[in-house]
DNA sequence: CGATCATATTTCGAAATCGTAATATCTGGC
DNA sequence: GCCAGATATTACGATTTCGAAATATGATCG
């Protein structure tokens, strides 16, 4: 059984994370933890709860996550004076130093994705990356009658999509 | 920064893992497990290398995985008549009756993401995937000079690429 | 044939991840 | 203000995954 939109993504992103995994392994860092600077260099401070979301692991792995980051001296957490529940995560000097790298690294893939591929096959993987948000979001029948569900419910955030945590 | 591919393709990535394990739990599997035995379903016996590079893991990964499953008795391991290296692994009569389960599960996911798209969308769709592919098999420029590279070497597979076992 | 190199798999200890159960703070009635 | 429930994070033991070394067979070449 071939799986037209299955296989290949499943194809795909083993390939992205091979090939970054190469790449910043030569920084020092896995996958997992430059995604996390990367982001935090954009983003960041950040609380903790929103790097999970963004990260997509469970809330126990981020906290091991970041104490390793943090004996690294790569990040470091403050208590949150809006929500004193919550920590915010921020970079430090040479942190930030390092996600400058990745954010490099991960661009220039993007870059040279981009390059070979047109306007309109960009356009059609958009469309095929909306339409597995609409089915995963929406659960189709409960076997008989009743609940219309979930719709608005906890969806799986974009690592750019955040909410304006502020003012 | 928005990433027009890498920000899409990881959520969609973890969308499409969240709703799979939703349901393969259901049917007392992990991801892994299912995709192994759906995979069996359609090409088994395979050998165990060959069930490694589908799923991307590690040998010593899947050392684990099959002990698991055959513990369970949903697979079993016979030796290779045709080399004497290697182990087939091929599903029991219940792991059968489970990767059948597990495939139609698949397929209902992939014809439901089918529905949301175009004939169009989905050729965008497969040129972005080949241009991923692309990017990371060629190593462009070792810093200067010598060696052109690793093109033909040890891509990562379809879960439906096979070479013909055979004959 | 025998040496050497490549391939297939497992073993074993270390590290990452997870699930569940604390702990602490916040929020909204009352 | 106080209680109940929601949210944010960590602690901890169990399970999974990993990397490196070990084992065994196959292939090549002299």
């Amino acid at each position: 059984m071939t799986l037209r939109i299955l296989s290949p993504i499943h194809k795909a992103t083993r390939q992205i994370g091979l090939h970054l995994a190469d790449k910043t392994t030569e920084l020092g860092v896995s996958t997992d933890e430059a995604h996390l600077l990367s982001y935090l260099e954009s983003y960041g401070p950040a609380p903790i709860y929103e790097l999970q979301r963004v990260l997509g692991h469970r809330p126990s792995t981020l906290t091991g996550l970041l104490d390793r980051l943090e004996g690294r001296e790569l990040v470091l957490r403050e208590r949150n004076p809006e929500d004193g529940r919550s920590y915010l995560v921020s970079l430090t000097l040479s942190g930030s130093r390092l996600a400058h790298r990745v954010t490099r690294l991960v661009a220039q893939f993007e870059a040279a994705v981009l390059e070979g591929v047109d306007e309109r096959a960009l356009d059609g993987f958009r469309r095929v990356m909306e339409a597995i948000g609409g089915v995963t979001r929406i659960q189709v029948r409960p076997p008989r009658g009743r609940r219309a569900p979930t719709v608005g419910r906890g969806g799986v955030p974009d690592s750019a999509e955040r909410k304006v945590r502020t003012a």
